[in-house]
DNA sequence: CTGTTAGCGCTTTCAC
DNA sequence: GTGAAAGCGCTAACAG
């Protein structure tokens, strides 16, 4: 009826007890030092395993004393969701402190690639942990790898670099992103037939891209009914986006929906309003899915304007990070079910 | 450019010291502990104010020595969504041990008031903490508040007792879980025009009821086009769903959408199914949506018979209550906006 | 009411 | 290669 879950009781000293060792000898161990014979090594190990011990962090974070220092380089633009994550980061500060956790934020042009790079570079050997908001570009990729090497734990955030040997990423699946968004799309246009727009930063960011060949590919094969409009590049700028869109709308008057990949979604929200002024009943209502949970995208979905806002949580991927690198400097192991970023889907009902 | 979030690094010997006072007074201080005159309570108190001082809680952890013990009281029940969080628990496993903390399963039949009430009582004085998936009923309620009263911090998990003074409840705000269910239905029928109809376990559940109650307010104020049939109870059980629904299905020929409240899938989807294959075309066919990630609802949402799950993330409750239980415990504050449980909404592009 | 002191279970020198 | 010993910053007796 009442089962336990951690039966562990023992210390190192019961360890080194049973292996035959000190105290220092099941620590070098424990952390894969060197200087210890390679049978010791095993006689220890076993000791360990046939204990299943677990070493007490909180002795071990007390015994160290250093305090850890954790980087997160971010974009230096006003971008509202980045915003968020920095927000996020000052609420943890009582935790963080509690924890003698040092984070720092580092805002950088990341748009840049020698800039990131550089700014990555900078960092080495005076950070335990390193996060950042990355753009998949060879001289990042390099920067990334010599952090790597120097022994710096690295995760990237919201924006990954595959090809990279970054411990970890945190973030969603773009492109499952960008198929939820068209399953949505397609699924509340309902029976009608029509155009569907979409208005882009760029194709040229992974993301986006990345959303919208998810887009496209639940579009092509589950809504044949539906025609999509080639990608309006609207550089995540109200004023172009609200342009180029008021433009396609009056040129289609049969666009039944619109995804809005990336930001710039104030002129999106204008170019349909516009345009809803001149048509007639709710049934010829534009289905409009976007991203993010914002101020603006909040009141949108709760005016009736926008129908579904697909999002991460921004305040999951500020503490996921954090957890990543306190783990992976602890040589803990992370608990992945944990720090997965899903891809929430919001609407007026269920906004947080 | 660079900007700390967490600058202390004082020790509980600098604020004796800046307070002129020892070690221990700080420390009674700092716990409300008594036994300190008022005004040395105040020379304290400013100076961990005015250093803004964060005790190292390693350093605390590791003093008191004394393991954690918490309890989960749970449904005996084969219930899928319940052995989730219980296997989650389990996962968690090493991080409980590394923190010399022990979680406890204790299985009860929660639908009985009576038994739910002893079971918490027997567990008064032995535990820092327990979480329970409580059933809101006098007995449970004073239940609840004895342990509460012998200083046990006690979460409510999934189903919460409102008017008891356990101090946190781990889950989901049913209502608005309807209403998104509601807004769904609604969405996803389209132009349509029917009857939607309505499968709960019994509508003397909490949840169930809140559920209820929050889908039909949208769909009176929202669907006018749709008319709700009155709810069916199929006690959570397969079969005696499925004929209630097969029976309904049968005499009205015109149901367009169908909520699922509890559990008892198995049975909704066949009823369905069996429909299904009468009809004609994939416009006649019935939305449903339903509550919960299982083996089961991934798959029908997979297959296109179901159209979307609402879902309490089962991994992040059973985190949430063992972190809330613990910082509780330790007298740390609750990161709230990390412990909210999200209503999500699961389509088949953003299966978890 | 307040202070002194002995650890908690590790990590980290520094000797051997 | 290995061990002994001095803390890390708190908590919890026990004295005063």
């Amino acid at each position: 009826m009442a089962e336990t879950l951690s039966p562990t009781v023992l210390t190192l000293k019961d360890i080194a007890r049973e292996a035959g060792v000190s105290l220092a000898t099941v620590d070098r161990v424990l952390h894969n030092r060197p200087g210890v014979r390679p049978d010791t090594v095993r006689r220890v190990k076993d000791a360990i395993a046939r204990n299943s011990f677990q070493p007490h962090v909180a002795a071990a974070e007390l015994a160290r004393g250093r305090a850890r220092r954790f980087a997160f380089v971010m974009p230096s633009g006003p971008n509202p969701f980045m915003q968020q994550i920095e927000a996020y980061l000052g609420e943890m500060a009582a935790w963080l402190s509690a924890r003698r956790l040092n984070v720092e934020m580092i805002a950088t042009d990341v748009f840049e690639p020698a800039a990131l790079a550089a700014s990555l570079e900078a960092l080495s050997g005076d950070y335990d942990g390193v996060a950042v908001v990355a753009l998949d570009h060879p001289s990042v990729r390099a920067a990334i790898n010599d952090l790597v090497d120097a022994g710096t734990k690295v995760v990237t955030l919201v924006s990954d670099v595959p090809s990279s040997r970054r411990h970890h990423y945190v973030g969603i699946d773009n492109i499952a992103a960008g198929r939820t968004a068209g399953a949505l799309v397609g699924r509340l246009v309902g029976q009608r037939s029509g155009k569907v727009a979409i208005v882009a930063g760029s194709q040229g960011l992974r993301d986006h891209a990345e959303r919208i060949f998810g887009f496209n590919q639940v579009m092509a094969t589950e809504f044949p009914d539906l025609s999509v409009l080639p990608v309006l590049e609207g550089r995540d700028e109200d004023d172009r986006s609200e342009q180029l869109l008021a433009r396609l709308l009056g040129k289609h008057p049969d666009i039944v929906g619109l995804y809005n990949v990336g930001a710039g979604t104030q002129g999106v929200a204008k170019a349909l309003n516009d345009k809803a002024l001149g048509a007639a009943g709710r049934d010829k209502q534009v289905v409009f899915v976007g991203h993010d949970v914002t101020a603006l995208t909040r009141r949108l979905l709760l005016q009736g304007v926008m129908d579904a806002a697909i999002s991460q949580n921004p305040g999951h991927e500020a503490r996921a990070a954090v957890r990543v690198l306190l783990a992976l400097a602890r040589g803990e192991p992370i608990l992945s079910e944990q720090e997965k970023i899903r891809i929430d889907i919001v609407m007026r009902d269920n906004l947080p």
